[in-house]
DNA sequence: AAAGACACCTGGGAGC
DNA sequence: TGCTCCCAGGTGTCTT
């Protein structure tokens, strides 16, 4: 489900139901996730305050005094509030429970989400070998260019590693090649110091865009707020294979790239 | 060191 | 109706 733009989206719709509110409980009925869910997590949690709700690369990190519960969605995960007398269905693994009587629902069908614990002053070490947040000015030309030099990988891989720049998955990395008009496949090498300026254009303006439109919702996405994301309909390759260029009109071409599904046009992206 | 394959897990849709 | 197979928004780890 969710690339950067739907974490936002979940970042500013749960927010203001989170921030300042205590913890009364964790409650962890599958605590089998990506990792699982330490023992500790809700001795750790209860009582504290939310102080604030922060976003890194994919991961939400809802900060308190001693330290932060660390969200991250994986393929499937989804963050809302509910009621805390809501009953729980079938992949509704967590319940942060707050002390106003709501709860921060963790729902996960997939499981390849993840619940952890940053302790205060620690960067976990999932986030240490993060690259630079894409909206931020540490994301620029120069950046991309010294990651690009002299790599063989096809270019989409490159910048949907995290190592080069967090936030960009599947559906914005091939999105921003199209934009940009760039062969998914093309050694990230083997391109021009004006076309990677242009990509950095790209994926900035189509996570932007993405955001203001609360995400892509392709199945069953909902932001914090419950609503569902709108950006699906600006998507012009991705999910779109064998349909028509909306540039040129030559049927885009669908091929599997790193075990993801990739989609371009043939004549547009060189 | 870099590139590629594989792992984790469930549900939905296509095809028979 | 029901079975099998393939696919899905991520990413750490193991193998070449």
């Amino acid at each position: 489900m969710p690339e950067l733009p739907e974490v936002e989206t979940t970042r500013r719709g749960i927010e203001p139901h989170i921030v300042g509110q205590q913890v009364d409980q964790l409650i962890v009925r599958q605590p089998k996730l990506r990792w699982p869910v330490p023992e500790q997590l809700s001795d750790y949690l209860k009582g504290k305050v939310i102080e604030s709700v922060q976003r890194r690369g994919k991961y939400l990190l809802l900060n308190t005094d001693q330290g932060a519960a660390m969200y991250h969605l994986g393929m499937s995960g989804s963050l809302y509030m509910v009621s805390a007398d809501q009953p729980p269905a079938y992949h509704d693994h967590v319940d942060l429970v707050l002390k106003n009587g709501m709860a921060l629902r963790l729902t996960d069908p997939r499981r390849f989400g993840s619940l952890l614990w940053q302790a205060r002053g620690e960067q976990h070490e999932l986030l240490v070998k993060l690259g630079p947040e894409p909206l931020s000015d540490a994301f620029d030309a120069d950046h991309l260019q010294a990651a690009c030099a002299g790599r063989k990988v096809a270019i989409k891989q490159l910048v949907m590693n995290s190592a080069v720049v967090v936030g960009v998955g599947n559906i914005y990395a091939n999105e921003a090649l199209f934009a940009a008009g760039i062969h998914p496949k093309r050694a990230a090498g083997r391109i021009s110091r004006q076309r990677i300026e242009q990509l950095v254009v790209e994926i900035k303006r189509i996570l932007a865009a993405a955001i203001e439109q609360g995400g892509t919702t392709l199945k069953d996405f909902i932001g914090g707020d419950g609503k569902p994301g709108y950006f699906k309909q600006e998507l012009s390759v991705y999910g779109r294979g064998g349909e028509a260029c909306v540039r040129c009109d030559t049927p885009l071409t669908e091929i599997r790239l790193g075990q993801r599904s990739t989609v371009f046009c043939p004549n547009c992206q060189r």
